[in-house]
DNA sequence: CGTTTTTGACCGGCGC
DNA sequence: GCGCCGGTCAAAAACG
């Protein structure tokens, strides 16, 4: 029981990002530090979980520099009291003390330690798992739906069908060690990942080289995330600056179509659609396409792994499987206390067979009930933690266009029906839900540049009523992922 | 005065 | 080939 305590609260930590940002108190590392026993209570130490260099042992006991991380009074290790920093304990007095911290500052690193080997290697099962379920995905769509991917094959775009789906492992499998492990530095990769794949760029092949690799048509295979919500606000704020560009009547839809392009960075290719729903005008659509080629604001950041787990299984195609697995990865099978209380199940993910791009949506409309959601979730996680499954992600495309839907693969890992009741309420009562999960939807598309603190999500919620448009659209860089993103 | 929004024109894909 | 449609461009207007 404590010990699925402490198994949650170190997810939601690794969820977090925070571990891996460097602008925690630098005070800690400073020897002269005033008050000792200050920091012993209040201080934020690092715990490097997954860094090589960071081993917990440390040769020089005089200048052990612990990388132990207390999340404020809730955090894990809400028991660790130790001395951050030993610098030479000149005092004879002081020996026995000094010999005392050090015995309990071994204890406790080795214990650090013992974590730090059960956290890789829970990922590594993770990863594992999660390649396998990818796998099994595989076959089902071939075996189910082969007959689409050869009709498909005669159209000039579906030569990447196949390619794709080898990206698609690619992406699925790299995502979350990559969110855990390389997170703040892996700029350059996902920059260098995610093709750049402006719709510009989309009809106009002149590259003969485009053309006879597959694998180069990728790009124009891209995947939207699109995100239903119902909001009086033209836009959502997402945390990223937008430019309207364009406006159009589309057909069936009284309620125009705003497009807005990206002016955060220049030549950002991130575009975004807004458009309220025809049945109910309360509800906002907002579709984001393409990769951020720039860091991401601190809004936009948080749920960043949340969101490639919803690229990647758009991407993929394991619609739940992938999501739930992802999201709950980190310790999901350490104990599976985590695995099995988290809220991520009820999810339902269809990928649009015909349409040029896959696209997910995120239905956040459905109206929330009133179950009181269980305490612990949100003052321990807070709403974000509860954004990756949050509603339903279904189908955008509801014309009949023919969609691939994928069979739920939680099988008996799904959790208790009134659990995720209570999450999804949760979920919708939340007024800061919709702007964060813009914000990590935008993250997706971006490609992931957190630099940020996730906690400035929270914070950073307010929807831009003044039109114009500035929604966050902050993308993590999963290659060509298209989502539609719909909160209430 | 620089930036953003508006809006008609333009372009390419697609179906008939 | 034609028309429809979605998406983008770009000049003018509006805004701060």
């Amino acid at each position: 029981m404590e010990e699925h305590t402490q198994d949650r609260r170190e997810i939601a930590f690794l969820h977090s990002g925070e571990f891996l940002l460097g602008d925690f108190d630098s005070k800690d590392h400073q020897p002269n530090e005033s008050s000792e026993e200050h920091r012993h209570k209040s201080s934020i130490k690092e715990v490097d979980f997954f860094s090589p260099k960071s081993q917990p042992y440390d040769d020089d006991i005089g200048h052990v520099r612990t990388t132990t991380t207390i999340v404020g009074s809730s955090g894990f290790n809400d028991d660790l009291v130790m001395v951050n920093s030993c610098h030479g304990t000149s005092s004879d007095d002081g020996d026995d003390k000094t010999k005392t911290q050090i015995i309990r500052l071994k204890l406790e690193l080795a214990r650090l330690h013992e974590e730090n080997y059960k956290l890789k290697h829970l990922l590594d099962e993770i990863s594992e798992s999660y390649n396998n379920l990818q796998r099994r995905v595989l076959l089902v769509r071939q075996t189910q739906v082969g007959g689409l991917h050869k009709q498909h094959e005669d159209t000039p775009q579906a030569g990447s069908s196949q390619a794709l789906e080898d990206m698609n492992n690619e992406i699925a499998a790299t995502t979350l060690k990559r969110r855990l492990l390389d997170d703040v530095d892996d700029r350059d990769m996902h920059q260098g990942r995610s093709p750049k794949t402006p719709r510009l760029d989309q009809n106009k092949s002149n590259n003969p080289d485009e053309q006879q690799n597959p694998h180069d048509q990728l790009p124009f295979r891209k995947a939207r995330v699109s995100v239903r919500a119902r909001s009086d606000a033209t836009t959502v704020n997402d945390g990223c600056q937008w430019r309207k560009y364009g406006q159009k009547m589309a057909k069936g839809n009284p309620c125009p179509r705003a497009y807005y392009r990206c002016t955060m960075a220049v030549g950002c290719p991130v575009r975004k659609q807004v458009q309220r729903c025809a049945e109910d005008t309360t509800i906002l659509t907002t579709t984001y396409e393409g990769n951020h080629n720039h860091p991401l604001p601190p809004s936009a950041t948080a749920m960043a792994a949340t969101t490639s787990a919803a690229a990647a299984m758009l991407l993929s195609g394991s619609t739940t499987s992938n999501l739930h697995q992802t999201l709950s990865s980190p310790s999901a099978t350490s104990s599976s206390s985590f695995y099995n209380n988290f809220p991520y199940t009820s999810t339902i993910a269809t990928l649009s067979a015909s349409a040029p791009f896959p696209t997910i949506t995120l239905d956040l409309t459905n109206p929330p009930r009133p179950l009181q959601p269980p305490p612990q979730y949100l003052s321990q996680y807070g709403p974000a933690a509860f954004l990756p499954n949050a509603n339903q992600i279904r189908s955008i495309n509801n014309n009949s266009n023919p969609q691939l839907l994928l069979p739920n693969l939680l099988g008996p890992q799904a959790l208790p029906r009134d659990m995720v009741d209570s999450v999804r309420a949760a979920i919708a009562m939340d007024p800061n839900f919709t702007a964060a999960l813009a914000a990590a939807i935008s993250n997706i598309i971006g490609g992931g540049n957190n630099d940020n603190n996730n906690n400035d999500i929270i914070n950073d919620n307010k929807v831009d009523a003044k039109s114009g448009g500035s929604s966050n659209g902050d993308s993590p860089q999963l290659p060509q992922s298209c989502t539609t993103f719909s909160t209430n």
